[in-house]
DNA sequence: CTTGAAAACGAACGGTCGGTCGGTATATAT
DNA sequence: ATATATACCGACCGACCGTTCGTTTTCAAG
């Protein structure tokens, strides 16, 4: 890696974990090459533009995404297990050091929503594809048997969304410690909801419910 | 009304409407001010300071969210009927035309989840509450009979919740067209579930499900 | 009408923003 | 070692930010 990408990169490290808590609009040139010991021009000159800058912090964040949760989960079996794994990872990814703002994904998602542009296009299109893997597991979880075959998979895959959206809401605006638990439940609810008809499943007379079952 | 009284409340109006677009911190006065057709300094004067105006928006918010859903949710009876009230109102409330970025809320809270101050403040009071209203009506459902009584209705509050935060991301950025039947699908599940064992109730072999009941 | 208060104004402040530019240092290849 | 390309810098630009201030306009009470 020449100097330049070296450089390149450790400023796009840095630029994640900083835009995970102002935003990717938050980012100002100065603040970040500040951050970095370097000048404005010195930084700005590997971009470009700030809409550049902000692009590349997605990218960034994607290729994050892919190596920490995406790849990993191909070794597990698809199905169910593979499911699983996923969504493990996609709890834990919010709460990554290297995101001490949390999912910058979920942050961008709100900030772009009303603004066009090179930046909201590419976070459009990477949470289709997101969505996509997610349909896909639960696709794999009904061939291999372990979902019933009528289980509407792109319905599956809002469900496992929401559930992650409400996760961010308690554990960063509420701060509610129950976030992780609250979320885990509600995942486990959607998963038994959707096997086979199993072992037992008599929801009557046991602990509460909604979820925690 | 004074004439203070009554240009403040139309800068709100207005205000609450931007920011449901831009954001809390991408309001300007400047902004703001032109699109009034008023100065600057004329418009600052009704609230001091900018966080001072913010807070206002939130309040204004939070004021037009408990007479147009909140209130009118009381005329119907508690319970389910009430819990679905608010669910759809919810729903409602984030396709207002008063509000065309959709929630502000929504916007608002990852927006401040890492802006300490009296916005973030006031905001994360007013979802609690908004979160104890909902327990509210679970929890009168369970009185009424209508759901189950090892119902947890904390974790109902977060499904509804997560299901409402997932409706936003599909519908703002996603732009996708199933967000509502997709949301409406999940809360619909959610209180079949929650119901007293009933007439039918078995899913086997039926059409799609996962939400779709 | 007169008068005093309330409301809105225009101009200006210091600061920060993204971005540009010419020049200097540094790394890389020969 | 030298030459060339790359990387980086400090200074500066116009625009806009939130905020302040003194003045003028508007309103309402006497």
């Amino acid at each position: 890696m020449g100097k330049g990408a070296e450089t390149k990169d450790a400023i796009l490290r840095h630029a994640v974990g900083l835009a995970s808590v102002v935003g990717l609009e938050g980012l100002t040139i100065g603040g970040l090459a500040k951050e970095l010991a370097i000048s404005k021009s010195g930084l700005i000159a590997h971009f470009g533009t700030k809409e550049a800058l902000q692009l590349s912090v997605l990218q960034a964040a994607a290729g994050m995404f892919g190596n920490r949760i995406i790849v990993p989960s191909q070794r597990a079996e698809p199905g169910e297990a593979r499911l699983r794994v996923l969504f493990e990872g996609w709890l834990r990814w919010a709460r990554l050091p290297e995101l001490p703002g949390g999912c910058l994904f979920v942050g961008a998602s709100v900030e772009l929503d009303d603004r066009p542009g090179i930046c909201r296009y590419f976070l459009a299109r990477i949470q289709k594809d997101w969505l996509k893997n997610l349909e896909g597991a639960v696709a794999e979880a009904i061939e291999a048997g372990q979902f019933r075959a009528n289980i509407d998979a792109a319905q599956f895959a809002f469900d496992i969304i929401a559930i992650h959206q409400g996760f961010h809401f308690y554990d960063r605006l509420l701060r509610d410690a129950t976030a992780e638990v609250r979320a885990r439940a509600a995942f486990n609810s959607l998963v038994l909801r959707a096997r086979q008809r199993g072992p037992v499943e008599a929801p009557d007379e046991g602990e509460t419910e909604t979820g925690s079952g």
